[in-house]
DNA sequence: GGTTGGATGAAGCACTGCTACATTCACCCG
DNA sequence: CGGGTGAATGTAGCAGTGCTTCATCCAACC
């Protein structure tokens, strides 16, 4: 009889594309998941992996067993999630990936809560990249990622994989103390368009969302600096190199030469919590992602 | 992840009623399965067997699992199916049960035609009860059966069990050499009226065909003696103590003081060759059914 | 042509899963 | 009611599995 842990093997490197991946995903090294399917191949007496240039590709019949191997495995996780859901407490590893500033302003609050409350569950905190976490989420790397979105580019969701909103967060324009706009409470995004700007790299929603919302207003922003880190940032703002748009989560007690303007309309992202359908009867996905719901009004207003 | 061997463990206990019928169903000792299963249980954190008398009871949530092992069993067992079929050639274990006459008459010609054509098919008999065997395949224990059935007990066939003819065996009546009867060639159930007769115990197809098929002409055939294996009762008749009806197939040459007469009509007996469903497409199955049907003939002239 | 990224192979070690044997428990029967 | 029987479970031990580490090999890239 064909072992599942042979299939496994085998689904994961169909999934991930090559030996190394799978085996970072089912946590192995990747001679373990390269021996496991040595041995498939000589139980089933069939050839699964060719190489291909540095990496592997599958036969078609290994497509074939992974895809059955899929099967099978989405029928083991679904009895699993059925026998936890019948316990009722959450319990059993859960990880979960998580952008970073809800990392640091989120992520400590609820997994605290949450080792309290159920000691039974084993909840470990990766931090990803918010476009990443989804796909993660999809592959089955992850059990629960904590993502958001801008009203420009929403998440993109693939099939397979439920969201639940956890909460809206704000955004500020950040300026040196001396600034001429530093007085103002409040900020509308034309008084904004000649101004020397701090971003995150391109690519990321928090510059696009900087460049597309200026342009609208008639003006090209100049990026001068840019950094991925928002301490980096609103360091680089209290340097008075520049000005910044951050998010409030995650964002820490402000410098004293750093001021915080409400610009009107605010900028809000939201914070979605995903995870695969078929684990979405988990106790340990419901408890958690009610915790972060319960939990945002509470961390929002501390920000 | 669940272990697909503590599954199969469970999902046998399920089947067979017994952690000892399991046990033996898997090759594998009683405390082998009961230890996998503890296993299951305490990875689960849930009570899957209740000690009932002697035995033990399934608690629902392992009724459950179980249900769900045996789609994944299934599947698994597909699979295997579609990487043998694919590949062409009988392979693997096949575990055959024949009964006893098909098992000296028939399958060593058929076994060693196989063994021949295909090495890498581990082809093992057990000889086993007609009515038994269809069971056996049913639950899984064998891949194939020959079994026998009469006009009078057509052979019940579960679903997911198929079948295929492999011919028909007549029977002949056996008388000492000194008896009236002996010098006719042929006979009619009439003649038969007033013997003593062997027979094989009550219960038997044999036995019961015989009853059934004389009190028609209006006699209750008096039984002398019950001899279950053909070999005993062909001592029997030889010894003058009465005439049996003995199939031809496996019958084996007969001492000078038998001779065998022709029952007009010819008693027949249909022999089958069963199967799980599921295992339809395995070149071990079509091919061994195959050569059954081929060998029959020249198995049959032989006689 | 060295370097990097990836797969595979060999040695070793911990763990798993089996068997044999002992024990426990429930039923049965004299 | 006590001994016997059938069944499950517990214990000790041993073989085999499956992982890791380290080394090797191969292809691609600079």
């Amino acid at each position: 009889m064909l072992d599942l842990g042979r299939l496994r093997a085998l689904h994961a490197v169909s999934v991930h594309g090559t030996v190394g991946a799978a085996a970072a995903a089912l946590g192995y090294t990747p001679s373990a998941v390269s021996q496991q399917i040595a041995k498939l191949e000589r139980e089933t007496r069939t050839t699964l992996l060719e190489r291909s240039g540095r990496g592997v590709r599958l036969t078609d019949e290994a497509r074939r067993l992974a895809a059955t191997a899929e099967r099978v495995l989405a029928l083991v996780e679904e009895a699993e999630v059925r026998l936890e859901e019948r316990r009722g407490q959450p319990e059993g590893r859960l990880r979960i990936g998580c952008f970073p500033s809800a990392a640091r302003g989120l992520m400590p609050r609820v997994l605290a809560d949450l080792a309290r409350r159920h000691p039974a569950l084993d909840a470990r905190l990766t931090e990803v990249d918010p476009h990443l976490s989804v796909d993660l989420v999809g592959r089955g790397v992850l059990d629960l990622a904590v993502a958001h979105d801008w009203d420009i580019a929403a998440l993109p969701v693939p099939p397979g994989v439920e969201q639940a909103v956890v909460g809206d967060d704000g955004c500020d324009i950040l300026v040196p103390r001396d600034h001429p706009l530093a007085a103002r409470e409040r900020v509308r995004r034309e008084d904004l368009s000649r101004e020397r700007w701090i971003t995150q790299p391109p690519g990321t929603v928090c510059h696009d969302w900087l460049i597309r919302t200026l342009r609208a207003t008639g003006y090209e922003p100049l990026i001068a600096h840019q950094a991925e880190e928002n301490h980096t940032q609103v360091a680089l703002v209290a340097a008075g190199l520049g000005i910044a748009l951050v998010p409030r989560l995650g964002r820490g007690p402000l410098p004293p030469e750093v001021a915080a303007l409400r610009l009107e309309p605010v900028p809000v992202r939201r914070l979605w919590a995903l995870w695969r359908a078929g684990a979405a009867r988990r106790p340990a996905i419901t408890e958690t992602v009610r915790t972060l719901q319960e939990l945002w009004p509470e961390v929002s207003a501390a920000r």
